[in-house]
DNA sequence: CGGCATCCGTGACGATACTG
DNA sequence: CAGTATCGTCACGGATGCCG
């Protein structure tokens, strides 16, 4: 028996089929960071229980968004990764963070905050202030870093990914430092990545062409 | 007592608690056509039961996504509306269009169809084509005419709207003619627009730089 | 007739406990 | 660590009834 679908020719329905129920589309948006550990994504998932969970990812694995892998070789671990068609899925992701951060206003007391949400919003604030800004910037959030990888020429590209640039061949271009409360303001599109900068609340540090590019940015 | 939220401090979680919940986008969607009354969004949403319509409706009310009005003065009926607020969710429906697109295949025996279901489909086949096309063109399908809305230079605008351009000030700069197939197979992107002109399974008329400028498309 | 409200059976969801 | 099992609750889907 199939799962539960509108039963529409419509593009629209055809993937609210695949990805409307509920959770689905956050737990693509942890993956959008990184490959993670079920435990990992039951950890920043709050409120999702564990048999939902399991059963969201076999699904997205049965539609190939999604694939299981042990990462190492002796490992009884494993990973969840996006397949290329989960990662397609960034561009639904951003229009729908696009649209919510217009009344994100402040945090509930109520609500989880982890530093990586705030990885689509930025990646929007970056480039509306710097449209032809190219390379990799570090983000510092008191919670962790992640980076911002800005290629003008593919705007529905990786986008972003988890943690700092340890890779040498990933270094990053730029860092950008700042607090819980100021990347809120940039989501919500409260301040501009000018004033921000402006107003000290947050520092570009870099010599590359990027980190002149955002900190000339307004 | 709030809804059922994610009650997490994010952009794209936010945006799921107003608009995540099942058929809700998909009413949207219908509302993206225009003012539609309840009977009708009943009947183009095959499947939603009566009561989950009309308390999604209440709910995409008090959230200021959809107004209720009442069209003539002496009618009792009324229509039901999106707001500038609720009209900013065509991008996610046309994200979440482009993505479902890449494999909607061709219609199930159970499934539905519409005309307008086509129309945001069709709106990026065209701009894809000819992306500095600017003006009214029609389409005329079997089940229904329905008009795309064509202005470079502002993609996020109305985009489409329901029924024939019957109003002077508005008639169209083209005519698309088409049957459900091609449409089907334009909107799943097994065809490009140029290709389907060329094939004689589209015909643009119309004397304006306009259906000029869709016949020369590629 | 359009616009719901009510009732009811089923399935999805959420919390907790438990297991390999 | 990575789920499965169990169970109470709630949301959903279908049918019917009410009311202007």
């Amino acid at each position: 028996m199939p799962r539960r679908s509108y039963a529409q020719y419509c593009a629209a329905a055809r993937a609210l089929d695949a990805v409307g129920e509920r959770w689905t589309l956050l737990i693509v948006r942890e993956l959008l960071a990184g490959p993670r550990r079920y435990t990992d994504l039951h950890a920043d998932l709050p409120g999702v229980s564990t048999d939902v969970l399991a059963s969201r990812l076999k699904e997205l694995e049965a539609d190939g968004l999604v694939e299981r892998r042990r990462p190492g070789r002796a490992a009884n671990t494993h990973h969840y990764e996006l397949t290329p068609r989960g990662r397609r899925l960034r561009p639904v992701l951003a229009a729908l963070a696009a649209w919510g951060a217009d009344d994100l206003g402040e945090p509930r007391p109520t609500d989880a905050v982890r530093s990586h949400w705030f990885a689509l919003p930025l990646l929007r604030a970056v480039r509306r202030a710097a449209p032809q800004a190219a390379g990799t910037a570090e983000v510092r959030l008191p919670g962790g870093p992640f980076r911002l990888l800005l290629d003008p020429d593919d705007p529905d590209g990786p986008g972003y990914a988890d943690g700092p640039a340890e890779d040498t061949a990933d270094r990053p271009d730029a860092v950008l430092t700042l607090d819980d409360a100021t990347a809120a303001d940039l989501a919500a599109g409260r301040l501009t990545l000018g004033a921000a900068t402006a107003r000290e609340r947050l520092t570009v540090d870099g010599t590359t062409p990027l980190a002149a590019a955002l900190r000339a940015a307004g």
